[in-house]
Order: structure tokens, then C-alpha cells, then sequence
DNA sequence: CAGTATCCTTGCGGATACTG
DNA sequence: CAGTATCCGCAAGGATACTG
């Protein structure tokens, strides 16, 4: 969609859209991913996502929903029950984002190599 | 490389890795999408990457370079002219990252949507 | 041109306590 | 269980001025 020519003078227009990508947020690619795999309820997503504090799980999840990538299921029980799930757009996301986790699952190895290097080297 | 078994016991690795992946630096990606996509010059960089500081701008590729996704050409020329390229490394990540840009560009109207029937609704 | 050097503000997000 | 409500520290990163 964007060539070459396009890329040379639309560079604001995509740079905001990077960051609609919610590139910004240090949890929303994992929580995608997370709900991506299968996790939907509050609390599994909290143990999924390792290290997220609920309250931040919580804007995390409700700004999702806001940008229409998660819908939220309240049932009304006692304890209550919340799930989660990704909407068709979501799911769109959810694979990118997952290619994103793969390479640093196969990568990280070569980036703390390099790291080692360059923090002795220099 | 990593299945739903795996994905079961294994959460506190990945979500280290996903980091290392970069996903913390809210400029990492971008750069490494400008990169991929030919801009090389420092100043390039900067205007392509829109509203980044040169500060910024400065440790976010040193923290690639550290990171082994981005090498440094220094000229020695007078006025300086100084050429980063993305590494073998770097490259392997340009092109889930790009995925994402596209993404952005192509959901871009239907999460903007979806915020304002969100904001206006309820 | 390609950075450094400082200063300073903002807000992410951690910790803790409490509730329907 | 699935959140809210507060309080608050700290570091990311913006603004500005200067340099090899």
C-alpha cells in the first residue's frame, strides 16, 4: 500500500498510525498475544502476562476495547466471571504481533551476544 | 518453536524476550522501519521518523547498535556524514515490524472509529 | 551535519489497600 | 474473582543551547 514514492513524503501520516498500533504501550502486544493463545479470563491473563500489575492489565484490556480490538464478557456470577476475547480486528493484530514474539524467542540469544560485546569491547 | 504445550509452563521467558524485542522503546520500531526502508543519513532518519529528538534519536540508535541490529559508517568528511544499516540481525526484524506498520496503515480509520463510538457511546 | 550536555516535566506503572 | 482507588517514584524523553 505504501511504495516507495509514497513512503518519501507521507512519513507523518504513518507515524502516527506506528503508534496507533499501540506500539507505545510496553504491555498491549503482549496481552494481544496472550488473548491470541487462548487466555480470557482476567486472572489467567494476569499470570500469562508475567509481571503486570492488575491495575495496568486493566487499561491495558480497557483501552483494547476501546480501539475495538477486545470485547469484554461479564457474567453475572458470584464469584464473578470475566472473559475476554479478541474481535475480528484483533485478530488481525494478533499475528503480526506474534511474529514479533517469535523473533525474539529465536533472536534473543544473538542480541545478548552483541550486547556482551559491545558492553566489554567498549 | 513454541506450542500451546510450551506455551503453557514456559510464560516468564517469553515475556523477557518480548522485550528484548524491543517493543519497551517507543521509538525502537519505527527507526528500525526507516532503516529497512532505506533511509540511512542521521538527519534522514530524523525526519523521517517524525517528532523524534535528536537526543532520542541518538540513543535509540546506540542502543541498537549495542543490541547487534544496526552498524555505524562514520565518514571523515568535513561537513560529517554518518550511515547506519541494519545488520543481517536487524534485518530478520524489519520484517515482522514492517508487518505491523502495515497493519497500522490499513486499520488505522477502523480503531479511530471504533475509539470515538466508544468515547461517544457510553 | 551530527551529534552532546543540561535541565526539567510528564505520566507510566509499581505498591498497597480496599470492594461488589 | 475481578477489579477500584490512591499515592508516588523514577526514568523516558522534550526543549534548549552548544560543539567538533
Amino acid at each position: 500500500m505504501v511504495n516507495k514514492a509514497e513512503w518519501t513524503t507521507s512519513t507523518a501520516i504513518w507515524s502516527t498510525r506506528v503508534s496507533l498500533a499501540r506500539m507505545d504501550n510496553k504491555w498491549t502486544a503482549m496481552v494481544v498475544i496472550a488473548l491470541g493463545r487462548g487466555a480470557r479470563r482476567f486472572g489467567e491473563l494476569r499470570t500469562k502476562v508475567e509481571g503486570i500489575s492488575a491495575k495496568v492489565l486493566t487499561e491495558t484490556l480497557r483501552s483494547l476495547e476501546r480501539d475495538g480490538l477486545v470485547v469484554r464478557h461479564v457474567h453475572a456470577e458470584m464469584p464473578p466471571r470475566v472473559e475476554y476475547e479478541l474481535t475480528e480486528l484483533g485478530r488481525t493484530l494478533h499475528a503480526p504481533l506474534q511474529a514479533i514474539g517469535r523473533w525474539a524467542e529465536e533472536h534473543a540469544e544473538e542480541v545478548l551476544t552483541a550486547r556482551a560485546a559491545y558492553d566489554t569491547g567498549r
